[in-house]
DNA sequence: CGACACATGTAACACGTTACATGATTTG
DNA sequence: CAAATCATGTAACGTGTTACATGTGTCG
């Protein structure tokens, strides 16, 4: 939803059309995140079709559409603005997943893809930084953009330390000897835990 | 992906169907990320379409559906585990796209807004603290997990501090209010900076 | 029997991505 | 004129979410 509400927040200025409204959103997250035209249109005629904006000179066809936003646009992007992500059910985190769900799958070394990781997540801050050291320091937007980059990523490399420090831990310190072969066993029968869950499912 | 590509993970183990992956998922991911059934469902039929599962026990019809992995499917998730996130287009931050646009909304106080986000991260983070307070301790998953959202919630906050600071900084100062030193700048109108982009258009 | 949990699915919809198609305007 | 650029759209596909429908087995 990240992509309608932008789009909202920009027509909120004043009408703008298509391309322009391309251009700007990528100039404010100090082009960090290209947005592809297509996604302009589509995302246009659903909050056309929603009520949010309307088409601003319909009567005099010209070349550039432009949309202006609505007294109930204006309603939701308030509410957008101010509302903070909700506990119930963080986005999934591709990367925690993909190291936790790894530690069972046969034949795979966690430490190992962890320190991947990590190495590239490295990578990226020192590219980051350095697309940081050579730009405009008064482009506030890109500071912005890449800070927000560098400091996840921070998170990130915290993360999967003490993600290899506490797997080294716990699991048993693998045989050194040529790895077993997938036990075709009967793959545990489902105890149903009951303990106590974060998020509530459907 | 993310789900598409842990069901396989969990497969790997094993033939599994249905309802125990979703709960194998649940349990492997500290029971932080619920996952709709019906998910696991179209997701299984997709990764057999694909031929990275198939069906086991096709000839005698159970109640229950088990899928195994194939080669196909053993070679795709090892790619996708050793594979980490490339820095051609970082997944789009809400959070930092909602301060981004909301500085040129009229009418909004930006300062406003990150102070609430702020707030409710901090909140957040003492919710996750006190889950993993309550929590067995040698549940690592769990654990891990809710380490990795106090990570990034804790690098949110920093990212709020240094935004707010920033913003402070570069808008000019709000009317009435005795300001402070205002670094003031015509506010490039739309100058089609040639800076080399950091993601590619299409 | 009736209620409930287990188990599998389908339908409808939203968003995002890519690729393609079509005009209009500018410019060499 | 031809080519590039501006500008708007559409089509097809993938993932994710929700709600609903259906059957089966168990247990009070």
């Amino acid at each position: 939803m990240s992509v309608r509400h932008a789009l909202l927040a920009l027509v909120s200025d004043g009408p703008k059309y298509g391309l322009q409204l391309r251009s700007e959103f990528e100039v404010k997250t100090g082009e960090v995140w290209p947005l592809n035209v297509g996604q302009v249109y589509t995302t246009l005629q659903r909050l056309e079709r929603d009520g949010l904006v309307e088409s601003v000179g319909e009567d005099e066809p010209s070349t550039q559409r432009s949309f202006r936003i609505t007294p109930l646009g204006v309603e939701e992007l308030d509410r957008w603005l101010r509302t903070p992500p909700d506990l119930s059910s963080p986005p999934r985190d591709e990367l925690v997943i993909k190291v936790l769900v790894a530690t069972e799958v046969p034949g795979v070394d966690v430490h190992a893809i962890v320190q991947a990781h990590r190495r590239r997540a490295v990578e990226l801050m020192q590219e980051w930084t350095r697309i940081k050291r050579d730009a405009n320091p008064d482009d506030v937007n890109l500071g912005l953009a890449v800070d927000a980059e560098l400091f996840r990523l921070d998170s990130v490399v915290r993360w999967l330390d003490a993600a290899d420090s506490r797997l080294r831990r716990s699991t048993r310190p693998a045989r050194s000897a040529p790895t077993q072969e997938a036990a075709d066993r009967p793959a545990g029968a489902l105890s149903s835990t009951t303990r106590s869950r974060v998020g509530q499912r459907s």
